[in-house]
DNA sequence: TGTACATCAGTGAACGCGCGTTCACTGATGTAC
DNA sequence: TGTACATCAGTGAACGCGCGTTCACTGATGTAC
């Protein structure tokens, strides 16, 4: 009762009385059978974190329950443990990028040297602009020490879609799968040694790019 | 006295006598002026483990300690901190790998296509042979939580030996240095999403860098 | 030739921290009767 | 319309661990006299 005038106290003021620590305020708890928000909510803040840093140093399942505004424990109501929640995080980053690049393809036209183009502009846009979401997206088991397997395929579609572009490009001479293969390296390849080697005098971007996808398509 | 007994009987029998953990044997302590042996011990079993692993998990200032068999404390004897001794690593490396990637062009002869060619086969298979020292040398400051700076133009000599070779072979048409970043970024990207996606069907590696090689550099 | 002493090459206990995970619990809320 | 009760949505203390770094120390060995 002292504690519910406590509370009631508090919120008139915009403030709860004993929370002065500096971390997110403790969240209302959801009403019942709306017990799945906390769990958008513990991806929504997983994500945010691990798009920010790339997961280096901050990221921890105790970091993400603090962001939410949660017990650490409340995580485990909703993932297994810190591997499924990561996974989650990366399979919608794959969907968020895939989208992007998709929408990139449809703006771009019908006609497919130009979907591919803008699909490739998009990739290293994409890449540069969200490091850390790249990198949590790719570096996989590697940097992450999350030791999910399903990883292996997340991000397929990404390859699927510019070799059926390719594939629709006439007169090239080449096997389509080995060109989209080449591109993706080439787009990889930018993104990741641009954010490696931050201060390396690099070639402007957009020229890079073009002039990448010319060398690669171009019929013999 | 009891000691040195114990000592000696343990080296007659092959082990020291209360070592039972499992980790490496405490090491003799080094001569009057050989103090620097342990530099060299501590920067080998570092290297040993971040070209393992890529340092994810397992790599810390006391695992380093445990590995050389060495109180923690004495790695403040030779290195400032755990970052100092990670870029001490970094530069190893990459000193190893440039005098790969120049044997692989010396050995290919004088003719400047070729010594590119044997480059870039040289610098995926470094790169897939050795994932953890590749990570480790590019992954950078992202992965490996470390923020010595000067890491920024580790790696420029690998760029400027294929720019040299590349501003040596005629009628490119096109900037050196723009081909070689062309170059150096379809290699690099090739390790890092084979690495990252071992189980994708890739072209087969030879018959991909001889081919993205001739279309990156052949003439309009 | 002997010995006091400075130096070198380390050691070991302790610190405070954040981590993932477990366990038993709490208290609000909807529902069956 | 009232109320007992099951369920839902969490909490909080505790565990054992490994980490980077500090501090005061130890004991062998070379060297000056």
């Amino acid at each position: 009762m002292l504690r519910d005038l406590e509370a009631q106290i508090g919120d008139a003021v915009g403030q709860s009385a004993d929370v002065e620590d500096g971390s997110a305020a403790r969240r209302p708890r959801a009403r019942r059978g709306d017990g799945d928000r906390l769990r958008d909510e513990i991806l929504d803040a997983a994500s945010r974190m691990l798009g920010a840093t790339g997961a280096v140093g901050e990221f921890s399942l105790r970091a993400v329950a603090r962001e939410v505004g949660v017990a650490a424990t409340s995580i485990y109501l909703h993932f297994r443990n810190l591997d499924e929640l990561v996974l989650a995080v990366k399979t919608r980053f794959f969907a968020e990028f895939g989208e992007v690049l998709d929408a990139a393809a449809q703006a771009a036209g019908e006609e497919p040297l130009q979907r591919v183009r803008a699909r490739s502009h998009a990739y290293v846009k994409y890449g540069m602009e969200n490091p850390g979401t790249f990198h949590t997206m790719f570096a996989g088991e590697m940097a992450t020490a999350s030791r999910v397997p399903s990883v292996t395929y997340l991000g397929v579609e990404v390859f699927e879609a510019v070799r059926e572009e390719i594939a629709a490009i006439t007169e090239l001479g080449a096997d389509p799968a080995m060109l989209a293969v080449h591109l993706w390296t080439a787009m990889h390849g930018t993104v990741a040694l641009r954010t490696a080697r931050p201060n390396f005098p690099w070639p402007e971007t957009a020229q890079e790019i073009d002039d990448l996808v010319t060398r690669v398509l171009r019929a013999p």
